[in-house]
DNA sequence: CGCGCGCTCGGG
DNA sequence: CCGAGCGCGCGA
């Protein structure tokens, strides 16, 4: 823990100084005590502080946030308790981000204490970590003599006076006896002082220089004037949306205010924090999950000090501890990974948005390909829509071949890979290039599939793919709760050869090493990638040329340079395609055009090899011609006939606990509650059920679920309310707004 | 009759 | 969330 710097004064002085009242919210996440305390304090307490308080029965004592400072209190007197001690000499959290955790607890319906810690860094609650100090050594102003013999110390007061200042230990290592002497002598001052510890510290700097092209100069400029809060970059990789991103934070930074720049959650690269360290070398702090607790803990105080102007990081860093922001930068808006998974499940950029609003400044999203919901509103004309046509250099995107999987099954190839696939991947080692075979494994889905014609079973009142569950051998439609009986046949073509997908990375490795001996292939997937690093590691290791294939989930998909890859092998595109949820096609998009991406980056033209037994689909007909405007169109026609997001809400009410009972009595509340909003409401819903979720139970929690999807402007806020109110015990309780995932 | 545990209540 | 207080049940 932080001692306090303001501890009791003696009562004499104490006499003097004003008494105030300071209203605190307790850090204990429970309703039960979310609400105002007051506490008498005196003048130094201030909004934002953190402070030590006497709360409940006996002696025990809570951290509260002072979230207001008064003159007087309502509570009578005899109740009223002093603080014990100030935590913060400058406020942890500022006012807009007070205001800000207020807004987030009445949106999300979740505890002020949740919110509030939603703004400090982990290991500062835990008090696992503490700030660090070092002695330093200069010297004196007036310099006792030094005996003519002492040849040590003399050295050492030139090394110093050549310096100015330099750490103690370094001196002491020089000569531990002459520094010892010189300290003593008060030749030599010590100062202790606090340090802060950096992370990359050793990473080299990429000096670039920065000339826009002209469509970039256009982008920054359009950004400058047009008077929306909100822009979408939209472009294809390479075609230079970084250097718009670091063009428009240097312009915040030189009017002298400040910049939030969010990335996806794995494309913190070593290369991406050169670049931004070679722009604006200690301005900038990394907050990520990779560093250390004191790493992280350092480079959020160097924000809150203002030392460091640019916070980096993933979705946790749009809470950032910092004031007059110029700029906010949401980069490749469409990942998944900047919405929060614990509660309160927060939407990124609602939490941008409100903080661009407050700062009157811009957000600037940016994507290769944007999600549907953000590209619509760009389109009318919500958010400013920048479209960046061409790569920079002018390389054409790599040229994809869609190759028929049901023909390579007619002719009896029952291995994972087409003849395409395998003369291209012989090809390409043969000229000495790298390859990547990607697969998707997402999830525990098990789509149905004939893989005579390609068919996949779909729900009649849904149109998503059914899911099979082995344990009642039957198929779901996790939309609607609809149960089917499996298949022996197709029902389309009669074929037999029934599939269920799913082909794990060990197994392709083991094809690929029949087919190709010499090769040396690395793998890459959940279970290769242990710990934090684990990921980096494999890559470094492929783009060092420490393998000739690399075979992988989606993770390869993400953020890194290989500039000697010239083919891409995407396995399996339908599983992505026919994964049961609304999105499966803008995912299956963005994942084909992420993939692709990879190959071809430096000299080399790349080429990608896209194997399916779907060939005439739509979203792999678009993605490989780079068309995102023509899968755009056809997408959202399809999301208005089929009344899917974002022309309504899907909302799911998760009830989940570790006793049976338990929860499927909380469920019942809940489901009460949920029914007389629907009926109150009847004309805005399309559909309202509880039903099991599409999992029974993960990880020992039995999961049920009241599911509905409403007219856009449905009553979600009270959806929340009544979902949110009533606590139970052992049952957690919690809503999804278009739930990306409906297992 | 006396104590122990489980539930309820309140915390400034 | 956490501890205090109280009520009831059981054991000597």
């Amino acid at each position: 823990m932080q001692r306090g710097i303001f501890q009791f004064e003696p009562p004499g002085e104490r006499e003097k100084e004003k008494r105030v009242i300071a209203e605190v919210i307790v850090d204990i996440a429970h309703s039960d005590v979310d609400k105002i305390f007051d506490y008498a304090c005196g003048e130094e307490v201030r909004a934002g502080m953190r402070v030590a308080v006497p709360f409940g029965r006996g002696k025990s004592t809570a951290t509260g946030f002072v979230m207001r400072v008064k003159e007087k209190s309502d509570v009578p007197p005899e109740k009223l308790k002093e603080i014990y001690r100030v935590e913060d000499e400058i406020p942890a959290i500022n006012g807009e981000c007070l205001s800000l955790a207020e807004k987030i607890s009445a949106r999300y319906r979740c505890p002020m204490a949740l919110s509030l810690r939603l703004f400090l860094p982990a290991e500062m609650r835990t008090g696992k970590v503490d700030k660090t100090y070092r002695e330093f050594a200069r010297l004196a102003d007036e310099l006792p003599p030094i005996g003519a013999g002492a040849k040590a110390q003399h050295a050492l007061v030139a090394y110093l006076g050549e310096r100015g200042e330099v750490p103690a230990s370094e001196l002491r290592a020089l000569s531990a006896s002459a520094a010892a002497a010189l300290i003593k002598s008060g030749a030599v001052v010590l100062e202790k002082r606090r340090v802060m510890r950096k992370p990359y510290e050793n990473v080299a700097y990429a000096a670039e220089n920065h000339v826009l092209t002209p469509a970039q100069e256009n982008a920054v400029r359009t950004v400058r004037e047009v008077s929306k809060t909100v822009f979408l970059i939209h472009g294809v990789t390479g075609s230079g949306k970084t250097e718009i991103y670091l063009t428009l934070i240097a312009e915040a930074l030189k009017e002298g205010k400040t910049a939030i720049f969010l990335v996806p959650e794995i494309s913190l690269t070593p290369q991406m924090f050169s670049k931004l360290r070679g722009r604006f070398g200690t301005k900038v702090a990394i907050l990520h999950s990779g560093l250390s607790a004191g790493e992280r803990f350092d480079e959020w105080e160097r924000l809150r000090l203002g030392e460091a102007r640019i916070a980096v990081g993933a979705r946790s860093a749009v809470f950032a501890p910092i004031e007059n922001i110029g700029c906010i930068v949401i980069d490749e808006e469409h990942d998944g990974s900047y919405i929060s998974e614990s509660s309160p499940r927060y939407n990124t950029f609602d939490i941008a948005y409100l903080r661009a609003r407050h700062n009157g400044c811009k957000l600037i999203l940016g994507s290769a390909t944007p999600s549907v919901d953000t590209y619509r509103r760009a389109e009318k004309g919500e958010f400013g829509l920048i479209t960046l046509p061409d790569r920079i250099n002018a390389r054409p995107m790599p040229k994809v071949h869609i190759v028929d999987m049901r023909r390579e099954v007619r002719r009896g190839n029952a291995t994972p890979f087409s003849l395409a696939l395998r003369e291209k991947l012989k090809a390409c080692l043969d000229g000495g290039n790298q390859a990547i075979v990607f697969l998707n494994r997402r999830g525990f889905a098990q789509t149905v599939m004939c893989r005579d014609c390609g068919n996949v079973v779909k729900c009649e009142n849904c149109d998503v793919a059914l899911t099979y569950h082995s344990d009642e051998d039957c198929l779901k439609c996790h939309y609607c709760g609809a149960k089917y009986r499996p298949l022996s046949a197709c029902p389309v073509c009669g074929g037999t050869h029934i599939h269920y997908m799913g082909t794990g990375t060990q197994r392709v490795v083991g094809e690929l090493k029949k087919l190709f001996p010499q090769a040396r292939i690395l793998r890459m997937d959940v279970d290769t990638t242990s710990g934090k690093e684990g990921h980096y590691k494999i890559l470094k290791q492929f783009a060092e040329r420490g393998a000739d294939i690399l075979v992988g989930t989606q993770m390869v998909a993400k953020g890194h340079d290989f500039p000697s890859v010239t083919l891409v092998g995407i396995l399996d595109a339908d599983m992505s395609l026919h994964f049961p949820d609304y999105r499966s096609g803008e995912r299956t998009f963005q994942l084909i055009t992420q993939v692709a991406g990879r190959s071809g980056r430096a000299g080399a033209e790349g080429e990608v090899v896209l194997q399916t037994y779907d060939p005439e689909n739509y979203i792999l007909r678009f993605a490989a011609s780079y068309d995102y405007r023509g899968f755009y169109g056809h997408e959202i026609g399809m999301r208005e006939a089929m009344m899917f997001p974002p022309f309504v809400k899907i909302v799911r009410v998760m009830v989940t606990g570790e006793d049976e009972k338990e929860t499927l009595s909380a469920l019942r509340t809940v489901y009460e509650k949920m029914q007389k909003i629907y009926t109150a409401h009847e004309e805005q819903f399309l559909f309202f059920n509880r039903m099991h979720a599409p999992i029974k139970r993960i990880q020992n929690k039995f999961r049920y679920q009241v599911l509905m999807r409403m007219a856009a402007d449905g009553p979600l806020r009270e959806v929340y309310a009544a979902a949110m109110e009533e606590k139970y015990k052992n049952v957690l309780v919690y809503v999804e707004e278009n739930p990306s995932n409906l297992s």
